[in-house]
Parts: C-alpha cells; sequence; structure tokens
DNA sequence: CAGTGGTCTAGACCACGGA
DNA sequence: CCGTGGTCTAGACCACTGG
C-alpha cells in the first residue's frame, strides 16, 4: 500500500523529537553514524533527511561539529529593512492582551473549532525609536494558557522565543499576505502620522511543525524609511 | 588553493549551456550517465549538480523521462492573488516604449557603466479586466537592441518569455521590495481611482544566471481585490 | 588527536514513461 | 521492453572542530 521513502520515515520521526521538547534549539543532534545505526539505515539516507530539515531551515550543520538545531535570530522571520539595507531589531509596546471567542476569520486562519477562545495581543513596534508598525497579534488560548492574564509589561521584544521558551510551541514557518492600505484614526495616534496616510499592511499566519497554524497577526507598516524584502537580503 | 567541489564546477558547465542556447526550454538534456561519463565522475555527483539546479527552478525532473530545462509559466514570478485565492493571467496593454539615457538608480539597479542607455516601458496591467497596475519597466538598451524601435502594440503580454525567445535572455530569478504608497495624477486616471488611493508598490530587479540583473520594474498595484502572497501559494 | 560533517565513488534495486 | 530518474547501500578520503 505505502511506498513512504526511508529519508521521508525519518524526517517524521526527527520532527516529532523536534516537537517535543526532545532537543532543544542549539542542542547538537546525535551523530550521523549514531543515527544510521538507531534508525537501521545508512549514513547516507540519514544526510538525505538532515539536508531536507536543513533546507526547511530547522537544522544546522557545522563541519567538524555537529547538526543542531536551529536558534531563533530575531530577524529570521522579520522582513523589514531600512532604505540603506540594515536591518534594526523592532522594539515593541504592547498595548493591551485580552481574551475572547474567536471571531470567524480568526478561527480559519488558525484551524479552530467555533466557540474556541483566543487571545489577542495589540502593540506598537518601533524602529530606530520611532514608533512604524502597529499590530494585532492572535493566538488560541488553548495553546497558550495563561498568556491572557500576562502583564503587558512582561512581554518580551520578540514573541517567537518566548512560545518557544514558555509554551514549548516552536515557530518554523509562516505564510504572508501583503496589502496597501491606509491609517485609521486609531493607528494614526499611534503611530504620529495623520490619517490616510499609507500602510503596508501584512497578513501573517506562523506554522509549528507540520504546517500546523500557532499565529495570525496584521502589522500595519509605515513604509516611509523601510522597505519588505523578498528573499530577504543577506546582509 | 582551489577546492572547489566538482558539483560545483559541473553546475558552472550547465550553467554555461543554459546560458548560451545550448539547450532550450522544454528540451531535455543528456541522461545522467551520459553526462557523468562526459565528465568524467560518478552519476552521484552529476545527481548532487542536477539536484541544486532543480532547487533553483532551473530544470524539472521526470522519472522515466529525463531532466528538462523549466519552461516559464506567466505565473512563476507573478505574486498577486485575488482575494478568493485564485490567481488570474494579467492582461497588459503598453502605453510607451522609449529610449534614453540611464539614470543614477537605474545604473545602480542594473550594474550599468555610466552614461549607457536603457530601455524604458509604462504600461498598465489588467486583472478581471479591470486596471490594478500601473507599471515601468527598464532595461539595458544594449541587451534589448531593436527592442525600443518596436511598436507598443507588438509587445506580449508576458515579457520573460519574450526576453528569452527573442533576445536570449531568461529570467531565473528576482528580488522585490514592497512598500505602501498613494497614486499619482497618472496612476489615478489609468487605474480609475481617486488621486491618494493607497497602491502596493513592488520594486524589482530580474537576475538571469549568475546574478546577473536584467531587469529593474516599479509596479504600483490596486490591492482592494488582490494580495501579494510569500511565500507563493500552491493553488 | 579523535570525531564530526563534506565530498565522491560504484554499485544495487525500484518506479515510471514511452516506443 | 529499455532507458529514465528515485532510493538506498557501503565504503573511501578530506576538511574542519574541539579538546
Amino acid at each position: 500500500m505505502e511506498k513512504i521513502p526511508l529519508y521521508e520515515q525519518i524526517k517524521e520521526a526527527l520532527l516529532g523529537r523536534l516537537a517535543s521538547d526532545h532537543w532543544r534549539p542549539g542542542k547538537l543532534l546525535p551523530s550521523e553514524p549514531k543515527l544510521a545505526e538507531e534508525f537501521d539505515v545508512s549514513q547516507g539516507t540519514i544526510r538525505r533527511a538532515l539536508d531536507d530539515l536543513v533546507l526547511q531551515g530547522l537544522l544546522v550543520r557545522h563541519q567538524g561539529r555537529g547538526t543542531a538545531v536551529t536558534e531563533h535570530t530575531p530577524f529570521r522571520f522579520f522582513h523589514l529593512f531600512r532604505d540603506d539595507g540594515v536591518r534594526e531589531l523592532p522594539q515593541s509596546k504592547t498595548l493591551r492582551i485580552s481574551s475572547n471567542q474567536a471571531s470567524r476569520t480568526e478561527r480559519d486562519s488558525l484551524e479552530l473549532a467555533s466557540g474556541k477562545q483566543v487571545t489577542r495581543i495589540l502593540r506598537v513596534r518601533y524602529l530606530n525609536l520611532e514608533p512604524k508598525i502597529f499590530e494585532t497579534i492572535c493566538v488560541s488560548s488553548d495553546l497558550f494558557p495563561g498568556l491572557a492574564k500576562m502583564s503587558a509589561r512582561d512581554l518580551p521584544n520578540t514573541v517567537y522565543r518566548f512560545y518557544e521558551q514558555e509554551f514549548g510551541v516552536p515557530i518554523v514557518g509562516k505564510r504572508e499576505r501583503l496589502r496597501a492600505a491606509t491609517a485609521t484614526k486609531s493607528e494614526a495616534r499611534y503611530l504620529h502620522v495623520e490619517v490616510g496616510t499609507p500602510l503596508l499592511e501584512i497578513e501573517c499566519v506562523a506554522y509549528s511543525h507540520r504546517a500546523q497554524p500557532i499565529e495570525w497577526r496584521i502589522s500595519r507598516c509605515l513604509t516611509d524609511e523601510h522597505y519588505y524584502c523578498n528573499p530577504p537580503e543577506s546582509a
């Protein structure tokens, strides 16, 4: 019936260990010969599986050292660049954390059953000390218990690392949809611009292993001094 | 001194043949054993080189048939989707083709020496019969001789295929920068909207083999019924 | 130095496509 | 049916990292 290649099965098995906190980011995996022995396949087959995961960005190889779980750099999923090409680390100020029943759109994006609760985060992000991004984040309350009761003050700048360390939920990919929009009254106030100023709207679903949607986010960005780049530049 | 892997050298050699019109899109390459014999390496090394080129999107494999040069689908580099997720083929109306000395920005984007000539194309693109994109295209006149003297009527809908077939210049990759903007008076007229309507600006450099920049393009898009997607969806 | 991943080989068997 | 690419093996040698 099934003719799934060995290396695919091994990828699945490794994904399982990555999904559970079996291996933490930065940690070295067993060496290729070890894995080959464990799965009872040749080293070449292990390499094929690892190569795929490296390509997906989940693993990093270092000749002479070993293969490690990728550490999240804050830039990994941040696609805004300053006009001169430099990437800046955004500072975030959380405005509000609240919890409520998921809307239709939220349920669709996060693949939730109707009636489920979501936690929403509202925040402003600063680039070079100026407010540039107005952001709404939405996650399933089930996956992030206690998040709704946190103080806005305690939420870190970059939440993906936080998701992983506090809730054991790794973000490994995302899908973004972009549109042009204009600033609402509230956005205009927070971003220090006039109502109607053009904004770049980034609607984004972040995924964990096996394409499970974790976070739905809408970022509305001032692009007077920055641009969104695809694919991300090296610098 | 040199420690370039064999498969990298082979990739280079194959790229050379792809760049010259040695092999045309859709054409089958020699089989792996043939190539292995020709380059005097093992089949595994050939596979490694081909795998890389497939990953770059230059080649396509078909089990039982062979390895072929990728044919350009009009969608390959078109990232706009209708709100319901469907991709439409844009219709284009060319407004003007002209030739002039390259500006500073154009020289930088296309890596041209100062004083070089460029050919500019101005056009409007339609989605579902409605004008949605106002586009400026800029290419080196040296690479596209005679293009400036063409009639706007004779320019096809999708130019990348045209570049390749008429001028032997294949487009294999691009880099896009996105910003939010507002419609100028001229854009407003062509797109049937009011001045100040928000537009998604896509500034894009298209590359040929070995990262040679070929085309610089600015598309200003109405995103009232469409969105830009990264990464591109399957559908 | 021992152990890691990086490259390369020579072979095997299988799944698929076309004549 | 043969030739194609797809998977898998077992082993070689090299380059790099760390102690």
